[in-house]
RNA sequence: GGCCCCAUCGUCUAGAGGCCUAGGACGUAGCCCUCUCAAGGCUAAAACGCGGGUUCGAAUCCCGCUGGGGCCA
């Protein structure tokens, strides 16, 4: 076992034949948080040994992804396809040691024996049948150009470790079989390459998916084998789709970077994430970033697989958005604003005070990014879109709609700016009392009239924000739209 | 099929033998607040898969079954 006192080294090491999954980003956050909490090194790999289905797109969509988390790593990215020759030497190596030797089988043989085990309906595994082949001979075919893998010489007994997550758990070794730890072409296997190089970069905790569980005994063996301290494992469990099958494309959005193009924050993901299959033991849940780090140990993660559960995603990102100050909003924010057409970054910056105010109203009814754009447009200059089911519930009645929008209309004039909310409600409420209209409905019908809208902000937060200049245009703009509907 | 993992409200979870009349959260329903919608507050419906043990006592420990999942084939 590693010595407990070392300083703690974790690593996340996706293969680039994919995008970034909210499994993956799961592993490597729980990673993170594991590093940051106890002030160790997070480092990051490349598992790029499958040249074929490798892309540096993919590799730049991950390194994107967990940039977008904000989980950096201290260390890396490093490529296991550049430690070939380490991989070899670790099966020379194994192969000196007498733990490993030549296996001239070949494919059909090998293909008749599980044949034969399928027959009398019993579990396959390789036989042994090189095992005993003298290291002499052995070498001799080698050099006669006879093609062998190398197979790892599997003791008798069981494999046992405690894991972080799941408690002790053990595999018999007799199930196990001599696997193949170099291809007969020379190209090592995921389990050597993969042990050889959490070996070579001082990895403490292995903290990965359920999924490799049954990978872990014949890692164990190799780093038994190789006589080096075997790392803590820590098997997180699966993130499952509603269906309550393993995620996959037919369930969604499984590329993190889908959440990113919906709206979502950062902070809020990781947060979600976070509390599939772990909890802090008590009844937070709206964690930030640094609580998360704080309160984040791998013996509260739960041994069972989880369920997405994007309504609780949702609600998350609704309450982190409305936890962020104004200037972080705007920070958030002002790229969609950008991208939706309705302003350019320099305009945004030229009113930033204004634009940040304007979010905060808008921020505590916004579940995502885009829900702010559609309650933040009508905030800035240009006509309003009458949206069917507000002019259906506020402006049933045109006439009355108009007779509301007139006293409004007089209530604008009146003031001499629309900056004290106090004195601009008792205002309006006086007036339509006098005109004999209810302040309800003018308070409705400005607000169809201004937003286009059902709903939005306070109504006069709303036209303080807006001003009057643009309130007045609009409920002009109303009251001869309702004129021609009368 | 073999091996392994898992099993508390629809979902995420708390629970490490008596504190459980099983707690919280999302979602759902209702109420309050109210210029709308949110937010917030209050309330409700909603779970220990089944069967055996162990124990004075089990959601918690053990065994079996069932179910779900993973890996390999």
């Amino acid at each position: 076992m590693t010595d407990p006192a070392l300083p703690v080294r974790v690593r996340f090491a996706p293969s680039p034949t994919g995008f970034l999954h909210v499994g993956g980003a799961r592993t490597a956050l729980f990673n993170w948080l594991w590093a940051r909490h106890t002030g160790g090194v997070f480092v990051l790999r490349i598992e790029d040994t499958d040249i074929e289905r490798s892309t540096d797109e993919m590799i730049a969509g991950i390194l994107a992804g967990l940039e977008w988390l904000g989980l950096d790593w201290d260390e890396g990215p490093f490529y296991q396809s550049r430690h070939r020759e380490r991989h070899q030497a670790a099966v020379d190596e194994l192969v000196e040691k007498s733990r490993a030797y030549a296996c001239f089988c070949t494919v059909a043989e090998l293909e008749a024996e599980r044949e034969t085990a399928k027959a009398r309906k019993e579990p396959y595994v390789y036989r042994g049948r090189c095992r005993e082949i003298e290291p002499a001979e052995a070498a001799r075919r080698v050099a006669a150009g006879e093609p062998r893998t190398i197979r790892f010489r599997v003791p008798e007994g069981e494999t046992a470790w405690d894991d972080a997550v799941h408690g002790p758990t053990s595999f018999a070794n007799a199930g196990i079989g001599d696997f193949i730890v170099l291809r007969s072409d020379g190209t090592p296997v995921y389990n050597l390459a993969v042990t050889v190089d959490d070996l070579d970069a001082g990895i403490t905790h292995v903290i990965r998916g359920d999924d490799h569980i049954s990978n872990t005994p014949k890692q164990i063996l190799l780093y038994q084998a190789l006589e080096v301290p075997v790392p803590v494992f820590a098997h997180v469990p699966l993130i499952l789709g509603a269906d309550k099958s393993k995620l996959s494309k037919r369930h969604g959005a499984v590329a993190v970077t889908a959440y990113q193009d919906e709206g979502y924050l950062p902070a809020a993901f990781s947060n979600f994430l976070a509390l599939l299959g772990w909890s802090p033991g008590d009844d937070r849940e709206v964690m930030s970033r640094d609580e998360l780090v704080e309160a984040f140990t791998l013996d509260r993660i739960t041994g069972k697989s989880a369920v997405f559960d994007v309504q609780k995603l949702e609600w998350l990102n609704g309450q982190h958005l409305s936890r962020l100050s104004g200037e972080e909003l705007a920070r958030a924010a002002a790229p969609w604003f950008e991208r939706a057409g309705i302003a350019t970054a320099s305009e945004l910056a030229g009113r930033g005070e204004w634009f940040a105010r304007m979010l905060t109203l808008v921020a505590e009814r916004s579940r995502t990014l885009p829900d702010l754009v559609r309650q933040g447009r009508p905030f800035f200059p240009g006509p309003v879109e009458y949206a069917p089911d507000a002019v259906e519930k506020m402006w049933k009645d045109p006439a009355e709609a108009l007779r509301a929008l007139e006293v409004a209309a007089e209530f604008v004039e009146r003031q001499p700016a629309l900056d004290d909310l106090e004195r601009m409600e008792a205002g309006l409420r006086a007036l339509a009392e006098a005109r004999g209209v209810s302040a309800g409905k003018v308070m409705q019908s400005i607000r169809v009239a201004i937003t286009g809208q059902r709903v939005s902000p306070g109504i006069f937060e709303t036209m303080a924000a807006m001003g009057k200049e643009l309130v007045a245009e609009r409920i002009a703009a109303a009251r001869k739209w309702l004129r021609g509907r009368v």
